[in-house]
This record gives structure tokens, C-alpha cells and sequence, in this order.
RNA sequence: GCGGGCGUGGCGGAAUGGUAGACGCAGGGGACUUAAAAUCCCCCGAGCCUUGCUCGUGUGGGUUCAAGUCCCACCGCCCGCACCA
């Protein structure tokens, strides 16, 4: 008997807070500037502090830990810090709904938050944590806005807001449910304000070139950032109108000019207005085109509609009038308002001449002899220009370039690109976000509050009791003087998107003088970041937003860096199975009584899923609590678990339970894990192990309990597997030396192509492996340098484990040293097929000849009755892989 | 509609054009135990005439000595964008 703590179950309990003080102790995961060694940074997307993590974020910060702890032991200088995204509306919905202060209430989250980080033991720099809602954070972002101002990148122009009437206050799109108000219910109003704009559009080019230098980004996000961006290439002309007037249209297919049959004008454009103005039945048409609902599907069943203006258009070439239309498929807000329409070439034009009877010409073709192909439906294919006078015979791109030529030489157009994207309007009407740092002065108009101001601190005494912007009701906080006339003035009640917070964070995070935001030269040792990690939902804005931040910073001067992120990962979902039964709602309403039946949802703690018999058995009667089924015979409800039929039943009731799909977690449907009861089940490793197991990173992870208890298992497994660590052990274990190299060699790439699920399926074949051989010093090197292999996923364990040593901290360890020579095998199993199916393996020697590899396999009795005496006609060897014999 | 992705055992998933199903979960059998837990060992795609054979990676074709992998067509699911001229 000995006393070693090997002797026991590891216990989680009280090694990961052990290990997680000793960390912070001795600083292991401060990152220093200035070290000489070779940089890495690595970042997740921080969390806005809603109040608790859930396993959503457990998973990616996971990841991101694997990685910088990695990382580490490579050698490099890790910077992984981490912060709080603490601006935004739900602390002021808590404000309306519960009385407390938005400040106070964040605050409470993040310490909730950060304890909860804690307890997992991941390897960040907490020396550098800031929260954006700090004003040591914001007044320096007030700084920045204001070099972008002096830059010309800020702007202020009147703009349409959603206006919600009721909470006096303006919604962003998504808050926009139905033409409704999301919180309030009220029809939202369309309200021009003055509305203060961050100039994205003039790095449109640029932020488009540069995700083709991206090469480690996901290709499904650079396509989402490039149709955002929505780069065309096409021409704008002036139509001469029969009213004596001119309208300048614009189209990406100048190509097919010879198949206008028609022009047609957005609802509101000018000239729609016009006619309207005048004429009482455009005005109603105008009207009804309003109407139209907005989502998805009321777009693309909506019927294409028109109203004949009357007025005509004269086709630049064959001075031919077009009618010229009022459509609702025309948008205001692109190009121009208004197109020519070639029926043949485009679907919508197509649908609409179809509708009121307009010729549909084809000036597209295949071939010159396909000229008049019937048509039954838009072609926008590729092919030569037919019945189109000059352009007959020409390509395509050719074609374009001469029809723009022409007018361009007549002055009457020119080649133009059109972007589908807008300047950025970053004014909240809001309390809980960065004051926009500027004085409205009678005399001096905008003026900028001087740096020396800054920061423009929010005020604490605000009343969140009546709708609107607390700033703006505030007594006294926006009553200033003009700091260039010092008569009296308005401040500024705007504050900035909560984007715009997040837009430089990782700049801040870098480099965090007091007197300014930044220090270029550190951000320069530092950015980009090597891997940044976070959710698909940021494929779009946050990540444009940033891209556009770190150019126009670096346009004011303020940084060298044009891409803030090298490498982006997206992470996928953990899901849940969702449980639920029947249910009945009754509700009384005066006389009548209603019964409703809907499905409700259950926790996973309320159902059983341990009622089972095999299908030769007859179904038991009660659940595993005693209580008597419901509904046994009913076979929808019974599932195959293997060789069991099980039948979900709720504990309490026996009642039958329909699982539901695995959909990610969410309150609402119950199958949420809060990720502190599990570490407290089952400790901070098992909860990472199983994060990082099973599913690639990119995809969604099941959650299940069973595979939670296997990780559970497989941290005691460990555990006894490195008590058997024996320095006096002698001799050498050849294939085990072999197998651990292979091993370190694998993990290591695959945590650096961050495909931590088969790194995960590496170490559980080297430890079965470890486990069956036989006492050596070659094994109980590999259980030392398991303990290492592990340590970015399992740090607790690890250290435990590795405290016997008296080496330090594992987390300041080596990675361990691969050895090339063994990581070749010395013996190969060759395959042996006949006709390309298997039918004999051969163990040989490496290295083996074509012709002795060739022998042997023809002289494998296996081969020998498959070939059956047929002639061999070829056979193709593949050294050390294959021989496949043709007969 | 446009763009992208994905279809492999009961489940999550492995597989530089070269032995399909590594590894994990679930399941089965056994050992240990008074018993349970824990642990350990074995089995685990389907079928059959079971020393082995046949079939098998959504469906149908094709290329190849050899296809989950490459090409063509189709089916299904998921995601994103959407009347962008």
C-alpha cells in the first residue's frame, strides 16, 4: 500500500480552483510586449454580459484556449486576453423593468461572468480585461471618433429612422417585428433625423480586395462580406423624355440595350412624384405599393405591379419611345431609381411585360442562328448579341464595353459602379452606449469637444420611469457651452452603436496606455490577430465593421495594419435534444371557456429516458420512478436505443414525452445546460474534453449527458494511467516510442488546423495504447509526455499530475520533441486486392521491392483462390500501401 | 430565385484517389463483487450456403487497375442573401 494521491479519484473539486490560483499567482498567462520571443495572438469574441455563460460561449473560449495554451508550449509569447461587451439595450430593458441602474447591473454580470470563466481554468490575461462601457475605455474611443471626424470619415446627414412612438425611441431593423414596435407593439414610424454617419462606402473597394488576401478565412464568409459589399459594374444614361425632361438610369447590362421595351421608375422617385402630383390615380397607385409587406415571403410572391406614366423615353439608339412606368419592383435606394427593363434578360422585367402585354425581344443567344429562339422565360446566360444593329455578333463582355463607349462618347453616359453598400449610421437614441463626443452651438454649429475634455462620462442620475432617451431628459448633463464661443450650447444626446465598441477592442486589448487608445508600436508586435474565433452570426457586421475600423484608423495615421484578423474560425452550436408533451390550456373569457392544446416544453431533468425492455419483452408497466405508464401501446412514442425500446415518459406522471429535434439551446424550449452545474458535476476538464470531442469544431455538438459522464470517465482514466508513471522502469518499447512521436506529431497539427476532435481521438488511441504495454522506460516517458499532450485541454489534471515532478507549472512547460525517425514505421500492412477488392493483407518489412512486393502477394493463398486460375494481366503496386492485381 | 455547405453504422464522426466505419457514445456478452458502483476483457454495418462469400458511404450514370473522395445529372436537408437592375 502506498499513500500516493494516485491512489485516489482525482478530484476536480478542489484541484481546479488549486491550480487556478496558482496561475494567477505566478502570472503564467501575462503577456509581455516586450519579450524577444515570437508573438501569437489569440482571440475569442468577447461576450456581452447578459448575465450568466452558456455552453456557447464554454465551447468557444475552449477552443481558443486549446489553441493559446498550445501555443505557449511552442515557444510563443501568447497574448489571450479577454473583455466585456458591456454596452447595449439590455441593460437598460433591465433598468425599465426592474428599477436598477444599467451600470449596476452589468457590473454585477461581469463578476458573475468572470467567476464563472474562472472556474474553467482558461489561460487569459486578466491583467488587460476592460469592459467598453468603462469611460477609461470609451473616452478613448471618443478620441478615435474624433480623428475619424478630422479625417472627413465622419458625417452628419438627415436620414429615415424607424420611430417607435410609444417608447419614443428609434429601432433598429431587427426590432422592427411586422411594421411593429417589438417591445411597445406600436406601429413604427418612419421619422427623418439627424443622424450622424461613419463613411464605410469610401473603403468599399478595399474592404472587398482585401478578403481576397484572407486565404484563412471561411470562404462561405468572405462570399457574405463580398454580397454585402454588393460591387457592380455597369452604366448610368440619361433617357430624353417626351415631357422634355431627361432620366438617368443605370444598368449592369448595356449589352442588351437593343432589348429595352420599356422604362420603369421606383414608387418614389422624383419623377413618380411628379406624375402623382398631378394626377390622382398614380398618387393612389404610389399608395398601394407602400402597403406591401416586407418579409421574405411577401417579396417573392408579390405580384409585379405598374402604373403607365403616360410619358415616353427615347431609346438612345433607334429613337424608338419606351413607355415609361411607376413599378414596385424598383428600388429608390439603388442605382438610380430607375431602369431600362429587357423582358428577354431579366425575370422581374419579363414577369412585368408578360403582365401588360409588352414585347419581349431577344438580343441574346447562344449562337447568331438561335437569333429567334422562342423564349419562356428570362435568359440572363451568357452568349452573342443578336438582332441588336451595331452589337450583332459580339460578345458579351464586348458588347458592354462598346454600348458604354458610344454614349460616353456622346456625353450622354457613362460606365459606373455601383455599391449595394451604405455608409454607416451609428446614432442611438440610447442611455447605455459611448456619449458621441460633440456640441451642438447656436453660432459655431457641430463643433467637437476638445480632447482635453475627454472623456464625455455618462451621467448616473437618469430616470428610466418614462419612455425616450434618458440623455435627452436628462436636467442638466447636455447643457454645456460652446467650446469655441463659450455661449450657451447643447451637447450631443446621441450615443454610438454598440458596434463601434467592439469595432477596436482587439487594438485596446493589445495595447492599453492611459493617455491614448493605443500605442502603435506595441499594437505592431502584436496584430494581427493569428486566430480569431466566434460565432457565424458575426459573419457580416461585426467582422466588416472591424475591417473598416483597422483601415481608417490606419488611414488617420494611428496603426500599420490593414486586416485586424490573419485567420477566422466559426464555430458551430451546441444543441440539445427537446422534450415535450401534450398539454392543455383552458382559458376563460367571460362565458366561453377556451381549451387550447399545445405542446409543452420539459427540462431534460423531469423526463425518463431509463424505461426500456428489449423487443421480445413485454413493456413494463411503470416508469423508473414506480409511477404507471401512460399510453404504453402507443408506438409512435416508443424509440430504438440499440437493442432496448425505449418510452420517454415524464418522471412525475408517467405521461408519454415526444423528443423533439436537436435544435441549440434555449430557454424557451427547455433544453438549456447551464454550464456551472456541470462543472460542479463533473469538473472544469470534463467539461472542456467533452466540448472539444465528437464533433468538428465547425459543426453543431449534441449535448448529451452520456457523453458528458464518458469524458468524466476518461479524466479517471487518465488519472490512474499516470500514477503508473515508474522513473526506475528500464528498457525500450520500440512500437510505443513509435506510436507517442506519431502521436505528438498528430495532435500538434491537428490542434493547429484547430481540428481539436481528432486530437481528442489521438490521445485516446496512444492511452489504450500506453495502458496495454508493458512496464518500460519508453512507457513511462509517454505517460510524462501524455501529461504534457493534454495539458491545453485538461490544465487541471495535467498539473496534478505533473506537480510530482517538481518541474513547475506544466502550463510553462515544453512541447515535447518529435523525433523524426520514429515516426516511420519499420513494418507496413500492404493491402492485396484482386480486381480492386480486398482479399489478403501482408505484414512486411518497409521499403520492400515492386517485384518482391508483387511476389508476395501472388503468392498469398488468398489471392491464389480469388484469381481461381485466371490470367494475371496487370498488377500495380503502390510500395508500402498496395498491390492490386488485374486479371 | 441567387449563393454556399452537407448527405458514411443506433448516434457524434474518421478516412493524402489505395484495407470504409479510426476514436467516442449507446448496446450486448463475460470477469471481479454478498450486491451495486467503479474497473477490466470480448463482440458490435447488413445479409448469407459463415475456414469464407456477397452487398454497403443519398440516387443514377461516368472516369480509373482502384471512387466516400474526381466528373455529370438528380433527390433531400441546412445556412446566408434576396425585387440590387
Amino acid at each position: 500500500m502506498t499513500d500516493s494521491p494516485f491512489d485516489v479519484r482525482f478530484d476536480a473539486g478542489q484541484a481546479d480552483s488549486r491550480w487556478q490560483a496558482a496561475w494567477d499567482e505566478a502570472r503564467c498567462f501575462e503577456a509581455d510586449s516586450t519579450s524577444p520571443k515570437p508573438k501569437s495572438y489569440v482571440l475569442e469574441m468577447f461576450p456581452y454580459p447578459s448575465g450568466r455563460i452558456h455552453i456557447g460561449h464554454v465551447r468557444n473560449y475552449t477552443m481558443g484556449d486549446v489553441l493559446a495554451r498550445y501555443k505557449k508550449l511552442r515557444g510563443f509569447e501568447v497574448l489571450h486576453p479577454m473583455g466585456w461587451d458591456a454596452f447595449g439595450m439590455p441593460a437598460e430593458n433591465a433598468a425599465m423593468e426592474r428599477g436598477v441602474h444599467p451600470a449596476g447591473w452589468t457590473y454585477a454580470n461581469i463578476a458573475t461572468m468572470k467567476r464563472q470563466l474562472k472556474q474553467l481554468g482558461f489561460a487569459l490575461d486578466w491583467s488587460r480585461e476592460l469592459a467598453t462601457c468603462d469611460p477609461a475605455y470609451y473616452g478613448h474611443e471618443q478620441a478615435l471618433f474624433l480623428d475619424l471626424y478630422e479625417t472627413g470619415l465622419v458625417y452628419r446627414r438627415t436620414s429615415a429612422v424607424n420611430w417607435d412612438p410609444v417608447d419614443q425611441t428609434v429601432l433598429a431593423n431587427e426590432q422592427v417585428v411586422d411594421g411593429r414596435g417589438w417591445r411597445s407593439g406600436a406601429l413604427v414610424e418612419k421619422r427623418q433625423l439627424n443622424q450622424w454617419f461613419l463613411k464605410i462606402t469610401q473603403f468599399a473597394q478595399d474592404l472587398l480586395d482585401g478578403l481576397g488576401t484572407l486565404d484563412n478565412w471561411p470562404e462561405k464568409v468572405r462570399l457574405m462580406q463580398e454580397n454585402w459589399i454588393g460591387k457592380s459594374q455597369g452604366l448610368q444614361f440619361g433617357f430624353d423624355l417626351s415631357n422634355g425632361e431627361k432620366l438617368e438610369v443605370y444598368t449592369t447590362r448595356p449589352d442588351t440595350i437593343f432589348g429595352a421595351s420599356f422604362v420603369a421608375v421606383a414608387p418614389d422617385h422624383p419623377l413618380a412624384q411628379g406624375v402623382a402630383s398631378v394626377n390622382c390615380d398614380a398618387a393612389k397607385f404610389i399608395e398601394l405599393c407602400k402597403q406591401g409587406g416586407t418579409t421574405a415571403a411577401e417579396l417573392e410572391t408579390a405580384e409585379k405591379l405598374g402604373f403607365d406614366t403616360g410619358i415616353g423615353a427615347k431609346h438612345p439608339f433607334t429613337g424608338a419611345w419606351l413607355p415609361v412606368f411607376i413599378a414596385n419592383f424598383v428600388l429608390m435606394e439603388y442605382g438610380t431609381g430607375a431602369i431600362m427593363a429587357v423582358p428577354a434578360h431579366d425575370q422581374r422585367d419579363f414577369d412585368f411585360a408578360t403582365k401588360y402585354g409588352l414585347p419581349i425581344v431577344r438580343v441574346i443567344a447562344a449562337s447568331a442562328e438561335a437569333a429567334d429562339a422562342p423564349l419562356t422565360e428570362a435568359e440572363a446566360g451568357d452568349g452573342v448579341c443578336v438582332n441588336s444593329d451595331f452589337l450583332d455578333g459580339k460578345a458579351v463582355v464586348e458588347a458592354k464595353a462598346e454600348v458604354i463607349a458610344r454614349l460616353e462618347a456622346d456625353g450622354r453616359g457613362e460606365g459606373k459602379t455601383v455599391w449595394r453598400l451604405r455608409d454607416w449610421g451609428v446614432s442611438r437614441q440610447r442611455y447605455w452606449g459611448t456619449p458621441i463626443p460633440f456640441i451642438h452651438c447656436e453660432a459655431c454649429g457641430v463643433v467637437p469637444v476638445p480632447k482635453a475634455d475627454l472623456p464625455v462620462v455618462l451621467p448616473e442620475d437618469v430616470d428610466f420611469s418614462v419612455p425616450g432617451n434618458p440623455l435627452d431628459r436628462h436636467p442638466t448633463w447636455k447643457h454645456v457651452a460652446c467650446p469655441q464661443c463659450g455661449a450657451a450650447a447643447r451637447r450631443e444626446t446621441d450615443t454610438l452603436d454598440t458596434f463601434v465598441n467592439s469595432s477596436w477592442y482587439f487594438l485596446r486589448f493589445a495595447s492599453q496606455p492611459a493617455d491614448k487608445p493605443f500605442d502603435a508600436a506595441e499594437v505592431a508586435q502584436w496584430l494581427p490577430v493569428e486566430q480569431y474565433i466566434g460565432g457565424i452570426e458575426h459573419a457580416i457586421l461585426h467582422l466588416l465593421y472591424a475591417r473598416f475600423w483597422t483601415r481608417a484608423l490606419a488611414h488617420c495615421g494611428l496603426i500599420d495594419v490593414q486586416e485586424p484578423f490573419a485567420s477566422l474560425f466559426t464555430q458551430g452550436m451546441v444543441t440539445h435534444e427537446t422534450y415535450s408533451r401534450d398539454a392543455l390550456r383552458i382559458e376563460q373569457r367571460g362565458e366561453i371557456t377556451e381549451r387550447h392544446n399545445y405542446e409543452e416544453f420539459l427540462d431534460p431533468k423531469a423526463v425518463d429516458l431509463q424505461t426500456s425492455w428489449r423487443a421480445n419483452e413485454t413493456p413494463p408497466t411503470a416508469n423508473s420512478a414506480g409511477i404507471p405508464l401512460i399510453d404504453t401501446f402507443d408506438h409512435n412514442r416508443v424509440i430504438r436505443r440499440g437493442d432496448l425500446l425505449v418510452f420517454p415518459n415524464v418522471l412525475e406522471t408517467g405521461q408519454p414525452v415526444t423528443i423533439g429535434k436537436v435544435i441549440k439551446m434555449s430557454k424557451s424550449k427547455k433544453n438549456v445546460v447551464d454550464p456551472e452545474d456541470i462543472i460542479a458535476d463533473y469538473g472544469a476538464d470534463a467539461v472542456r474534453w467533452f466540448m472539444l470531442s465528437d464533433s468538428p469544431p465547425e459543426r453543431d455538438l449534441p449535448w448529451s449527458e452520456s457523453g458528458i459522464e464518458g469524458c468524466g470517465r476518461f479524466v479517471q482514466r487518465l488519472w490512474r494511467l499516470f500514477g503508473q508513471y515508474n522513473g526506475a522502469a528500464a528498457g525500450a518499447d520500440l512500437a510505443l516510442d513509435r506510436k507517442l512521436h506519431q502521436t505528438i506529431a498528430a495532435v500538434g497539427s491537428d490542434i493547429e488546423a484547430l481540428s481539436f476532435n481528432k486530437a481528442v481521438a489521438r490521445i485516446y488511441e496512444l492511452t489504450g495504447g500506453i495502458e496495454k504495454a508493458a512496464p518500460s522506460a519508453s512507457r513511462s516517458q509517454a505517460i510524462r509526455q501524455l501529461i504534457v499532450l493534454v495539458s491545453p485541454m485538461m490544465p487541471h489534471l495535467a498539473e496534478e499530475a505533473w506537480a510530482r515532478f517538481g518541474l513547475g507549472l506544466v502550463a510553462q512547460a515544453d512541447w515535447p520533441q518529435v523525433d523524426p525517425a520514429l515516426l516511420v514505421e519499420d513494418e507496413v500492412t500492404v493491402a492485396v486486392q484482386v480486381k480492386g477488392k480486398l482479399r489478403d493483407t501482408l505484414t512486411v518489412a518497409k521499403g520492400l521491392s515492386n517485384a518482391e512486393l508483387e511476389a508476395l502477394a501472388l503468392g498469398s493463398e488468398k489471392v491464389q483462390r480469388s484469381l481461381d486460375g485466371a490470367q494475371v494481366r496487370k498488377v500495380i503496386v503502390v510500395p508500402d500501401r498496395l498491390v492490386n492485381i488485374v486479371a
